[in-house]
DNA sequence: ACATTTGATTGACTTATATCACCCTTGCCG
DNA sequence: CGGCAAGGGTGATATAAGTCAATCAAATGT
């Protein structure tokens, strides 16, 4: 248990912060740890905290009406996760889960807000965020909406193996419904579409495993939507 | 043309500057006007300025693929439009075209990123106002991706009602591709569920005139999808 | 006054994708 | 060991929604 001073696993937005407030974040520090499959926090729950995930992958993701759920993110070491309630309604407007084993540090929400407002840089950093993360949006809203599924499963491998897990192959537990989940179509479009990819030689599926064998054709098929 | 000093159209992000900062904010502006349908500025432009609309009604979209539109909020008097670009790659990420006869003040995008840094409460203001944008799009994108035709389109019109127009009848010059982008659906997809809405005297509408008549209906349709 | 464009509307048709029902495999637990 | 749950996979079918094509009305230009 290091303190955030000296900890190697610390998101680079905590870079702009002298030492004196990096003990102030420290000692009302909790550490965290979760196991695949269990809520970080819900949708529509109080926000408290600021969530800064120190090992493992959580999936965030908005709960829809009947049942239904959109991925709209991960976070992963060392990502904190932008919780924009934070700053309106003091609500969560989507939920975090771990997808495997997870470790994470929460920091009372108040004191982040307070070193925004005190510390230029850190507020800087903090806006460079937000903005980063709403342009991801924005692609994944126009991905969703104009491209059909093909296009849209194209993007989500290209996005986990270039942005998720920044490697090819990359080992993987989402489910084909998490998958299903990201390019917002069904567990079963999900898998007839992977289904003619690998027929295609597009990409492998082995278990946790999978490649992406033909970039350059997934990306037309993205771009074809 | 007023000075930003005593002007009576400021956003109310504005409040929380001094004279001083307001006047430099002044020196710099250049006020512009635009007819229906000029773009102000175009998705993968550079962007230097940061706009603040004081009269008229500014549509925001973003131009996919196959020039496929999705249109993603609106700007109004007297709001600013958030341009995420300016703080990640200085470009814009999506395009703002005049809806009707609009005037907006241009200001340069240093300028403000600048105040942002030294006063904090401008800052604060600018992180709620783009938390708030944020949690739009959360729910718009939840809308297009959970929700079939109906639904999206009752969540299209309580939208307008509620937060564009804020009054009911409302007038508009809208299209119906324009209602069409709001909700990601076709022109003609667009013209028959609203078709449907007047037969179920949901609604009614007269020319630029639309009006919701059964409100509590509306909102039903929306929750079921 | 006429021609041209732009937007609204409608109907017929096609297709993408969800739904449903079912089976198979694997791992886990009593 | 046997059964059960969870995830993966498949085919048949239904349907939501897009596409195409044509018409009509209003607005605009010449």
């Amino acid at each position: 248990m290091t303190s955030c001073l000296h900890c190697k696993r610390r998101s680079e937005i905590f870079e702009s912060l002298s030492e004196e407030e990096l003990e102030r974040v420290d000692m009302c520090r909790v550490s965290m740890h979760y196991n695949a499959g269990e809520i970080i926090f819900k949708q529509g729950s109080p926000c408290y905290d600021f969530v800064c995930v120190t090992s493992g992958l959580v999936k965030l993701y908005i709960e829809g009406e009947n049942d239904r759920r959109l991925i709209i993110g991960f976070a992963k070491p060392v990502d904190y996760i932008f919780v924009p309630g934070a700053y309106v309604d003091k609500r969560h407007h989507f939920s975090a889960v771990a997808c495997e084993e997870t470790s994470a540090c929460l920091v009372e929400a108040d004191i982040i807000q307070n070193m925004v407002r005190t510390n230029q840089n850190f507020a800087n950093s903090f806006i460079r965020k937000i903005s980063t993360q709403a342009i991801g949006l924005f692609e994944q809203i126009a991905s969703l909406t104009h491209k059909q599924i093909p296009g849209r499963m194209a993007d989500t491998l290209i996005y986990l193996s270039g942005k998720v897990y920044s490697s090819n192959p990359f080992s993987t537990n989402l489910t084909r419904q998490d998958l299903a989940d990201i390019s917002g179509m069904t567990k079963e479009s999900a898998i007839r579409v992977l289904k003619t990819f690998k027929e295609d030689d597009l990409i492998r599926i082995d278990g946790n495993l999978i490649e992406i064998i033909n970039l350059p054709m997934l990306e037309t098929i993205s771009r074809n939507g």
